[in-house]
DNA sequence: CTACATGCAAATGCTTTGCAACCTA
DNA sequence: TAGGTTGCAAAGCATTTGCATGTAG
C-alpha cells in the first residue's frame, strides 16, 4: 500500500496510525499530536498534519469535516455518520445505516453531478446535557 | 427585532442584510465584504464578521458550516440542505425536502440528546464537471 | 447624551510550507 | 545512496478582538 506509492513506513507514520486506532475516538490533529508525543517526544505538529493528510489520501483513515472549526480524523474508513456535541465538540458515530439511495433523489433536479453526501447530527453529549438541565446555562461553580 | 435586543440598525448592518438577500447565493464573509464595499468603501471586514454573527444569532440569516474551510451565509433561514462543489466551492440549495423524522431514528440508541442535523451533498458544479470529463484531470492547457 | 457600533490593526487558532538534516528501502 | 520524511520555524488564511472614535436612538 505504501510502497506502491513510493512512501515509507516511518516510525512517526506508524505510531500515528496505531494510536489513532487505539484511541477509538475522533481526535483532532492536535489531540493526536499530544497522544503521539508521549511515545515520540520530538515529533512535530507539522509531521502529524502531513501524515494524517497522506494516510487519508491512501484511504487508511478518514478525514472528517464536520461543523465547528477543527478537522477531526477517524480510523474507521467505512461510510458512516456522526453526532457532534455543540457544547464540547465530542464526536461519536451515529447509530444509523447509510442512506444509500438518498443521492438518487436529486437526480434530474440539480445541475450538479453528485458524488457523495455527509450527514451530521448535532446535540448534547451526556455530560453537557446534564449541565444544561441543572439550572445555570453558564459554567458550573 | 433589533430594538428588543438593544441593537441598532446601522447603515452597515442594513446594507449587509440587503446585499445578502440580493445576491441570492451563499457567500463567505469575504465575498460579502467585497460586495458591500462597493456601496460603503470604508466598511471593515471585522464589521462584516460582527454583523453576520449578530444577524445569525437573531435568526435573520443562517450561518452555514459546510465542509471545506470557509463559513458561508444564507439569507434563507428555513431548514434546507445544500450541495457543494468540491472543486470550486460553489454552494447551491439541494432540491430535497427536510428529513423530518430522521432524528427520531437515533432515539434510544445514542447517549446524545439530539437537537438537529445537517445534510450536505458534494459533487461537481456544471463548470467543474466539464473540466473533469474533457481529458486532463489537472489544469487545462 | 450614552451605549452600541465602527474602523483599524494586532492577535488568535488551525493548518500549511520552505528548508536543511535525517533515515528508510 | 537516493529520495521520501522529519523537526523547526515562518507563513497563510479565516476569524476574532482591543481600543479610541463615531453615531443611532
Amino acid at each position: 500500500m505504501l510502497e506502491k506509492n513510493n512512501l515509507r513506513m516511518t516510525r512517526q507514520r506508524k505510531l500515528i496510525l496505531e494510536i489513532l486506532h487505539k484511541m477509538g475516538t475522533h481526535p483532532s490533529a492536535d489531540e493526536l499530536y499530544d497522544a503521539v508525543r508521549m511515545h515520540l517526544p520530538r515529533i512535530s505538529l507539522g509531521t502529524v498534519y502531513r501524515n494524517l493528510e497522506i494516510l487519508s489520501e491512501l484511504g487508511q483513515i478518514q478525514k472528517l469535516e464536520l461543523g465547528g472549526a477543527t478537522r477531526r480524523f477517524d480510523w474507521d474508513t467505512s461510510k458512516h455518520y456522526h453526532i457532534r456535541c455543540v457544547e464540547c465538540g465530542r464526536v461519536d458515530d451515529a447509530p444509523l445505516a447509510p442512506l444509500q439511495k438518498i443521492e438518487n433523489e436529486l437526480y434530474g433536479s440539480t445541475v450538479f453531478t453528485i458524488i457523495g453526501h455527509r450527514l451530521e447530527f448535532t446535540g448534547f453529549c451526556p455530560k453537557c446535557s446534564l449541565r444544561h438541565q441543572s439550572g445555570s446555562v453558564s459554567a458550573s461553580p
